[in-house]
Parts: C-alpha cells; sequence; structure tokens
DNA sequence: TATGATTGGTCAACATAGCTGACATAATTG
DNA sequence: CAATTATGTCAGCTATGTTGACCAATCATA
C-alpha cells in the first residue's frame, strides 16, 4: 500500500547504529554506553507506551465527562495555542484528512468551544479561535497535563529535562523537528 | 461519570511543583532551573503528542500492509515479550476490556501468529505465546522501532538517554512505574 | 461434595475516530 | 476566463474501544 516498505529499508536518520554492545563512548552519564542493550530499547518502547497512554488518560477523563473525545482536545489545544489559524493549518499539525477533522471541528463549533471568522487577506479562510468556553477548557485540560509535567520534571531536575526534550525530539520525524524547533526558540537541538 | 473528577483535585504525585517561576535550581544543566515555564511545559505536551505519533507510524505502516492494526501490534509485542504469559496478564497490561482483546487476539490465534497452551497449574488459563510467524513479525517490527530508539539514543548520549528515560518514568502513573521497575533491573528511579 | 470464585470466551449493540472517494462552493491567482 | 486553492459535505467503510449479559470450565474451600 505504501511504496517504500520493505522490511528493514525505511527507516530515517539513522545513522548506522549499532544494536548491542560497543556504544559510542559518551562523555559523562551514569550508563557509560550502555543504554543500546536490546533491553534498553525495549525499554524505551514500552515507556513511550504507558507514559503516553497516562499522559493521556486524565485528559480523556475530563473529555469524556464532557462528551468529547482526545480528537476534540488535539483541536482545542492547537487552536489555543495558536488563534486565528486556518483549517488547513490545523489539518497539517494533526495530519488526519479533512473529513476527519471536519467532524470533530463542527461539534466544538455547534458547542460553542470554538468560533470562526472570516480571512482578511483570503476570504475562503475560516481562521479559528476558541470562546471563553474554549478557552476555559483548554485552560482546564492543559493544566492538567502541565501539571503532570511540571512534576515529572521538577522531580528529575533540568540535566534531566534536557536529556528527555534531546532524545524526544530526536524520534521525531524530521520535518516535524523542524517545525518544532521554529516553535520554541530556546529549543535544544 | 467517575466520581473522582472535580476540575483540578486529580492530579497525582504533584509534589505542590511551582508552574511558572522559581524553579528549583538543579545542580547542573544548561537550562540553569529554567525549564518549568508554560512554555517549557508545553513543548513537553506537543513533543509527546508528534514523537509518539513518528515512532508509532512506521509499525503501523508495516502492519497495515498485513491487514492489522496497531491493537494487534501490542499482542504481539507483549506476548513476545514474555511467553506464556495469560490471558489476563496480557488484559493487565493493556487496559482494555476482554472483548476489546478478545477480538484482536482470536484474529491472532486464526491467522496464525499466536498459539494457545493450556496452564498446566491451572487449566483454565490460555498460555499465550507467538508462533514461528509471529515471532518473525514481532522481531520485524520491533527492529524497527528499536532502531528509531537506537539512532535516538546513541545521537544524544548516555546522559540524554538518563534524562529522558528518568523523566518518562516521572510521567506515569504510580502503579505502572512499580510495575516497569520491576521489568528492568537496572531501571534509573 | 457442594458452593462460590476465577479464567476465559462469546453475543449483541454501540461510540469514536480514523479512512476513501466524490462532489460543491467560493475565492484567489495566472 | 480558467485553473487552483480552501473549505465543506455526503455516503460508506474500518479499527478499536466501550457496556452488559451470559456461559463453561476449573479451582479453592467450607
Amino acid at each position: 500500500m505504501s511504496p517504500e516498505n520493505t522490511p528493514t529499508g525505511n527507516v530515517p536518520r539513522v545513522k548506522s547504529a549499532s544494536i548491542s554492545g560497543s556504544a559510542p563512548q559518551s562523555s559523562s552519564g551514569p550508563l557509560k554506553g550502555l543504554y543500546l542493550r536490546k533491553q534498553d530499547l525495549r525499554r524505551g518502547i514500552e515507556l513511550m507506551f504507558f507514559a503516553y497512554r497516562d499522559f493521556t488518560g486524565e485528559a480523556d477523563q475530563m473529555l469524556s465527562n464532557l462528551g468529547l473525545g482526545r480528537a476534540h482536545h488535539r483541536v482545542i489545544y492547537f487552536v489555543g495555542r495558536q488563534p486565528g489559524m486556518s483549517v488547513s493549518d490545523l489539518l497539517a499539525i494533526l495530519k488526519i484528512t479533512k473529513q476527519s477533522l471536519s467532524r470533530v471541528l463542527s461539534h466544538l463549533i455547534n458547542t460553542g468551544y470554538i468560533q470562526q471568522t472570516q480571512g482578511a487577506r483570503d476570504k475562503r479562510q475560516r481562521l479559528l479561535s476558541l470562546t471563553k468556553k474554549g478557552e476555559a477548557l483548554e485552560a482546564k485540560l492543559t493544566d492538567l497535563q502541565c501539571r503532570r509535567f511540571a512534576a515529572a520534571y521538577s522531580a528529575r531536575g533540568g540535566a534531566a529535562v534536557d536529556g528527555f526534550v534531546k532524545v524526544l525530539s530526536s524520534l521525531l520525524d524530521d520535518e516535524i523537528r523542524a517545525d518544532l524547533r521554529q516553535q520554541y526558540p530556546d529549543h535544544i537541538d
């Protein structure tokens, strides 16, 4: 179904990393280069799975009480971060189809969380922004997730946060990493 | 719908972290305590979203070519990690309903990726393991994700990996963190 | 041994959130 | 004017989650 899908041929940005043993000696760090063993990589996989689930869990719960889902959250979050964005901006971020977004977005507009205004430069555009109601919900949801991050960050300290951001950035596909780098002025990269 | 769901009353393990400014001075680290600003926390949220999507993207693509989805992947992954596990073990890890698992598991058994054997101690149990075909697929999928991690880990070095693991661990709900700590002998915690 | 708990499977029905393909409208651009 | 772009919409499909009810086999124990 996809053109580039040989078993091992479509891995981006892999600089011929050895999967086990003989890791490049990093200047410091408690593991002293022993972090590329299969076991360590599996731990990373599992941490991503569990952490993502727990990270979204609380917000999911709050949303379901309002008859909303995670897809609605994403829209509210990104519109809140960048008010006045167009539908196509949002599509580019979420990478879902127009129809999938349309369903969710229409619902959020009908229930008064999001409002549209016609673009000034390009009158075809519907520029999206949060209503007061939408802002209130966004604040509650983002606060919930920020608290979790703040707790983790402050429990582990700045050096750990630095490593966290670096590794997560390197897990991204290239284009996404470039986008995020622009968003955050003092992004570590 | 859930008993404990006041707007700000259900946040686990938060040691009264200040959301902005006046961060605790970590001994070292390039950010020197400036990692609890709203902007930094939002970057964490967004990194999680994008990294998780990219992390699962390649495997999702390979799976869809086989008529399988991410739910099948999870089953194959965890059965591969712990062959001989019971259905209830798997349910406890995935935290989905028996019916959701049943649908996926039946499909994997019917298509020859997973086999069941009756439990020796408790004959009610169906102990799950991968067939040769299942092992081959698990290896391909896990290799794909391990390569991504190996690339990120080796690009950033052991100290960054250490921070990555620490922060992700602290993002987990408590019980999950305890489980994972047991799984990995030299888990940083 | 009889009772109750556990393990697992199954059926029906439903909701969410993704997808495709086709088509419509309005506005912009060349 | 023609082509492209931005957006919306309709119909239908799939994957993955949910609930609730119920059943069978097995185990543990009073």
